[in-house]
DNA sequence: CTCATTTGACCGCC
DNA sequence: GGCGGTCAAATGAG
């Protein structure tokens, strides 16, 4: 796809989820918590913004925006087809408490694996949904606290979920589609669950207490080899199939 | 008793 | 052979 199409596609995406965002932020401003967490995750789109319009007009017409955005190549290959969602996830202590039943990110997901990773200080924690049984869904998720930053959750998505369960997280989810790839480049902050909280409250990190979370897109830079600068993010990335 | 989580073992890929 | 991902038996909670 040429450059500045991709561009224009990235833009329209995110202005829904800012438009998605500004919903939000009518609905819920009885909620404390929102009105606080809301403004922060508007600013976060805002900077994805300056992003792609920087993406947008800093590509050159022999670049296109997927080499400016150093996606490597091989993502973009037939056998590496997947569907990736990468989400980065903060935890704060808002008073007020954003906890669901049990759902979470508004999905239902059994654990069935935690792993220490090599040279992360933080194990990764596998997780499927729950109606993978009786619906054969196969969407899974990785969880791992960042490195750096202990307060910093990376969550990243594989597969879409089949399940009859619909959630607003779903739809304001920011997808760019190229041909037969799509790729998630963004998604809106959804809330812990028990399970998390659990998670992470039993690993070598401890929480005084859980009372919120907030996310936000992932500002990431890349070098000229397409690898991701883990230094120039608060949350480290992989991209995996 | 049922179901979810834990955790060591196993498997496949690089 | 090392590592990441998954399996499955054991364990615990409700």
């Amino acid at each position: 796809m040429e450059s500045n199409a991709c561009a224009a596609a990235l833009l329209a995406e995110l202005s829904q989820a800012k438009e998605l965002l500004k919903e939000l932020e009518l609905n819920l401003h009885c909620l404390d918590l929102c009105k606080a967490l809301t403004p922060r995750i508007a600013s976060s789109i805002h900077n994805s913004f300056l992003m792609a319009e920087s993406f947008s007009t800093k590509a050159g017409h022999d670049q296109s925006l997927f080499s400016s955005l150093a996606l490597r190549p091989r993502t973009l290959t037939p056998r590496r087809r997947h569907v990736l969602r990468i989400h980065a996830v903060r935890l704060s202590s808002v008073s007020g408490g954003v906890k669901g039943q049990g759902e979470g990110d508004g999905f239902t997901w059994r654990k069935y694996g935690q792993k220490e990773i090599l040279g992360a200080k933080y194990p990764r924690a596998y997780f499927r949904c729950a109606h993978r049984a009786s619906h054969g869904c196969p969407a899974k998720k990785q969880v791992q606290r960042s490195d750096d930053d202990p307060s910093v959750h990376v969550v990243t998505y594989h597969g879409d979920h089949t399940c009859l369960e619909q959630h607003d997280q779903e739809q304001s989810a920011a997808a760019l589609k190229v041909g037969e790839e799509e790729y998630f480049v963004g998604q809106i902050a959804p809330s812990f669950g028990p399970m998390e909280e659990q998670f992470f409250s039993s690993s070598p990190y401890q929480f005084g207490g859980f009372h919120g979370a907030e996310s936000s897109w992932l500002p990431m830079e890349f070098d000229r080899d397409g690898e991701i600068d883990p230094a120039s993010i608060w949350a480290g990335v992989e991209w995996m199939s």
